[in-house]
DNA sequence: AACGTTCGTGCGAACGTTCGCCAAGATGAG
DNA sequence: CTCATCTTGGCGAACGTTCGCACGAACGTT
């Protein structure tokens, strides 16, 4: 049960109950006699101390808050589960806890919920994603100096803490290889939507492709949302072309895209790696698992989630300067499918 | 900022402090007119009530562990985005949380974490999941009386509280259809582990069936580890099967089984939903979107979610008279994999 | 006019810590 | 033998709440 307290502690050690709070602390000089007395009582009682006494006293509730967007109880969006593990395990290394809370709108830009939390000093701080230009919650965390940090740099000339990955040089490595392996129409399927990522993944296609002079056929880029369809109907537009403007290669900005990508191209009749080059962004789990494996980017993800903990659990205690910024730099993972 | 107190709105609005306490908690009678001022007054400073105060007093933290197993900081276990979306959700409708933290071992059966939570009151009870026989965690909180709901029953004879969802029922139904469909040699890819859940599903299988006159091929039944691959290689044995014994349909204890069972169909040559028929189990996203689309098994996760939460906080609360147990019904998702 | 009742508030205490200051007793130097 | 210094530990206060009890005033009842 462990409901012993400091008192009960003090009481059973013959000191009193401050004593031993400084003792277990470590920041007493007390006889060696009278610690070991009281650290052995402490033991027997199974005392621990109480850490929302704890966080009372030090104005502190040791947790970090992190939003999941839902428009009601309906719709959700998935979390980023690797980012999400190494932000806990960093977290926890510092005794601090991860939380999350809902906010009203899928975008997560519900101001109130933020409002309401660090208001009630439930959080600490917060960590961003899936941040938008003209993000509501970084123009009001930055105006009401509440510690935060997000993943996902924005456009905007704000100066704040962020962590991100290099998506331009991501696809530009991608480019870059296809290139290397002969291919000269090389196609790409991105998003509609999701402006700072987007932009950054297309640019590297674009600025690869015109330094090696080539001019890309309006036609090579076909855009959508985030689904495996998406993948399909691309293949399915680019296939359409007449054979001197069809492409050889397909950069899509996601593995889900690629995956779809792929299913269609096979659907044609294409074997893939071979009649036609195919590539994803992710290296999600299935990647490797694909008909055939899936060339494809990996990101750090594991390292921005331990830098955004410990760039907000810095700032939260003063012990580092903000802003800061960190751009980390995805790999290009060779397969077979390109 | 909202470092407003009790005491600051009490000075302005020149009463004792505890007063607007009651005030705002709505447990106090006072003059309409002091009230409209305490109010007032409250709205202008921007009170909040101070959680970790509020905690402490009221001997709770409102905070709910969810185990996240790793070993070491490399390996992770995803965890279920949907169940955790709607457990989040139903939390905080009651003004409750939900806190991740790591255990050292994988499958999160590290007492010590549990222990060190609770004992700290953290946290005030548990979700668990991903259970396994002999499971250390709910022999640990049972004995210790500590609240904790799981999700996945376990098949030891013990007497807590659970939420399942009846994955026997699930494969019953889907070896039903299978039957009603002609189907007359059916196999099955299972996990070599998972004790309960496997068991559960499995007898599903075996018991339909039996109830056909059916006595099933032992070469029917191929096991591994819950991966794309164990699909293929699946497919691959039963595909070297005389003709005779050769199974028609496959069912797959889940969908990553049988993405990898539908594509080593097709480079087999097969018409997977024509030449051969395959179902899975989850429903995942990509399910609908595969070639063909595939038949599976829907669980009702978010109710579980909901439900695995609120009979947490019925518990926490002494509301509900414990322990409760509940299973529910999956459904049967008809595409065109079989 | 004396006496319960209800209403509107104030007050003390407690939840379990941490932190700084102060007081004995022991120790050493002059 | 006295005075400064160090060691050891006690004590009060504070963090921001909630809750029960008490108390004066107003009120209605005998």
């Amino acid at each position: 049960m462990s409901r012993a307290t400091l008192k009960d502690v003090a009481a059973k050690a013959g000191v009193s109950y401050q004593t031993v709070s400084k003792v277990l602390n470590r920041r007493a000089q007390v006889s060696p006699e009278t610690e070991r007395r009281i650290r052995h009582v402490a033991n027997e009682l199974n005392y621990r101390p109480n850490a929302v006494a704890q966080n009372l006293r030090q104005q502190s509730s040791h947790l970090i808050g992190y939003a999941w967007g839902s428009g009601g109880s309906k719709t959700w969006r998935p979390v980023n589960n690797r980012f999400l593990h190494s932000v806990v395990y960093a977290c926890e290394a510092q005794g601090y806890f991860l939380t999350f809370f809902t906010t009203k709108d899928e975008s997560l830009t519900d101001i109130k919920a933020y409002e309401d939390l660090y208001g009630r000093r439930q959080v600490d701080g917060f960590i961003l994603e899936n941040t938008t230009e003209n993000d509501l919650r970084i123009h009001y965390l930055l105006a009401e100096k509440i510690p935060f940090v997000a993943f996902g740099r924005v456009e905007e000339d704000l100066d704040f803490c962020w962590v991100d990955v290099d998506g331009y040089y991501g696809i530009y490595c991608v480019a870059d290889y296809l290139l290397q392996r002969g291919h000269q129409r090389i196609a790409l399927i991105s998003w509609q939507r999701g402006a700072t990522t987007r932009n950054d993944r297309e640019r590297g296609y674009y600025c690869r492709l015109q330094e090696a002079g080539i001019v890309p056929d309006s036609a090579w880029v076909y855009r959508g949302v985030n689904e495996i369809e998406t993948g399909a109907r691309g293949i399915i537009h680019l296939l359409s072309l007449p054979q001197e403007r069809r492409p050889t290669a397909v950069v899509c900005v996601s593995d889900q895209i690629a995956v779809g990508a792929m299913n269609a191209a096979m659907a044609e009749g294409l074997e893939v790696g071979k009649d036609i080059a195919i590539t994803g962004y992710d290296d999600i789990n299935m990647a490797q698992f694909l008909h055939p494996p899936l060339t494809t980017v990996r990101q750090p993800i594991d390292e921005a989630g331990e830098l955004v903990a410990n760039m907000l659990l810095g700032q939260i205690n003063g012990t580092i300067a903000v802003p800061q910024q960190v751009l980390l730099k995805p790999e290009l993972v060779i397969r077979s499918s390109a």
